[in-house]
DNA sequence: ATGTGCATGTAATCAGTTACATGATTCC
DNA sequence: GGAATCATGTAACTGATTACATGCACAT
C-alpha cells in the first residue's frame, strides 16, 4: 500500500482500533524502509512516482515477533474519567453537557464498531479479502475470528460508555433536584426513606 | 501539596485515573507557577526547602474554565486491541498468554477501582477527607457522587475487559481444537450441527 | 552502615498534533 | 473552470518516557 492508502485506513476507513495522521505515517514508512522492514516501489503514472509499500521477510519477522509478546497495558489516562471526578466546579448545565458529549460520541463509535463487527463476519472488508485471497495464509477460520473478537470488545466498551453517560445524566438531575429541596434539618433523615 | 505528594497522588496513591512521572510533575508545577495558577510556599525543616504548592483565584478560575467546557474523547489508540487484530500471526500459546495478561492486569485493577469506590461512598480517601473538610465548598454530596460515578466507570471497564480476555481464552481454544480435527471436506459441514 | 522513604530536579529521546506546503488527476 | 480526491511531504511544538543525578532524615 501506499502512505495514502495507510492513512485512508487509519483515518477514514474501517481499521478504528488504531488512529494516525499522514504527517506520522509517511516518515514512519521511511523509517521502515531504512529498517529493512517495508520495500517500496515506485509507481509513474503521468509524472509524480507513488510509493507502494510492502512487507519484507525481516518485517513479517518483525511483526511475528510484536504479536508474540504480550504488551501490558498502558498506566490509565483518562481525560474523561479525571474531568468527572471534578465536576462540583461545574454547573449542572455544564455537567450535563460533559456527559451529553460523551454519549453523543461513542453512540457513533458503537454503531461504527458494530457494523465493522458485522462486515468482518461478512468477510466484507476489502483488507479481509484480500488477506483470505492471499495463498499460504494460515487459517481463515483464526483469521476473521480474531477481528471479530477485537471490534466486539471495542462494541461493548462503547456500550458501557453510552450506559455510562446515561446514569451521569441521571445523577446530575438527582444532584440538581436535591439541592432545590429545602435543606434538611440534620437528623431528619432517619425519619423518611 | 508538594511535588513529592503529587507524584504519590499520581502513582502510588488512590488517585487512578490519571498517571505521571515526578519528571512531569515537577517543571509543569514550576510553569503553573509562572502562569499565576498555583503560588509556593517555601518549607524548611532541616536544611533543603520544600515548595508546598496551593492554588490561587487565577488556578481557580482555570479550573472552573477547564471542567465547565466537555472534552472531546480522543481518537482511539488501543495496543491491546490492535495487537489481537493479528493474532493469526502467533501460536495459540502465544495468544493465549496475550490474553492472560490482559486478564490478570484488568484483574488487579478491577480490585483497585472497586475498593477505591468503596472508600469513597465511605469518605474514606485523605483526599476526600482534606476537601470536606475544606469550609465554603458546595454541594458535599455532589463532591461524593460525581468521584463515585467516575470509578464505578473504571470498574465497569475493567470488569468488561476481563470477561474479554476469558471469551479470547476460550477463542484460542476453539481455533486449536478446530484446526487440530481432521480438515474437512467441503460442503460436509451441511450434514452434522 | 544500610536501606527506605522524603524531596527535587535535569537531559535525551520519542511519540503525536497541528499547521504549513505543494502539486497531479479526475469528475462534474 | 473548479472541486474533490489522490499523493507526499516538512516544521514547530507539546506531551510523555526513561534514565541520570543528588541529598537529607530516620529507623534498624
Amino acid at each position: 500500500m501506499t502512505g495514502y492508502d495507510l492513512a485512508k485506513v487509519f483515518d477514514r476507513s474501517v481499521e478504528f482500533v488504531w488512529h494516525a495522521p499522514h504527517s506520522q505515517i509517511y516518515p514512519e514508512l521511511r523509517r521502515m524502509e531504512a529498517d529493512g522492514l517495508i520495500a517500496a516501489e515506485s509507481l509513474f503514472r503521468g509524472r509524480r512516482p507513488k510509493r507502494v509499500y510492502a512487507i519484507t521477510a525481516d518485517g513479517r519477522r518483525e511483526l511475528e515477533q510484536w504479536v508474540a509478546e504480550p504488551s501490558v497495558p498502558e498506566r490509565v489516562r483518562d481525560p474523561q474519567r479525571l474531568k468527572t471526578t471534578y465536576l462540583e466546579f461545574a454547573s449542572y448545565d455544564d455537567a450535563r453537557r460533559h456527559f451529553r458529549v460523551h454519549l453523543e460520541h461513542y453512540e457513533i463509535w458503537r454503531r461504527r464498531w458494530a457494523s465493522h463487527v458485522e462486515q468482518l463476519a461478512d468477510r466484507a472488508t476489502p483488507l479481509l479479502r484480500r488477506r483470505l485471497a492471499a495463498e499460504g495464509i494460515g487459517d481463515p477460520e483464526a483469521i476473521v475470528a480474531y477481528k471479530v473478537h477485537a471490534y466486539r470488545g471495542m462494541v461493548r466498551q462503547a456500550e458501557l460508555e453510552v450506559e455510562w453517560a446515561r446514569e451521569g445524566l441521571r445523577l446530575v438531575d438527582e444532584l440538581e433536584a436535591e439541592a432545590r429541596k429545602p435543606s434538611p434539618v440534620p437528623g431528619a433523615e432517619r425519619s423518611s426513606g
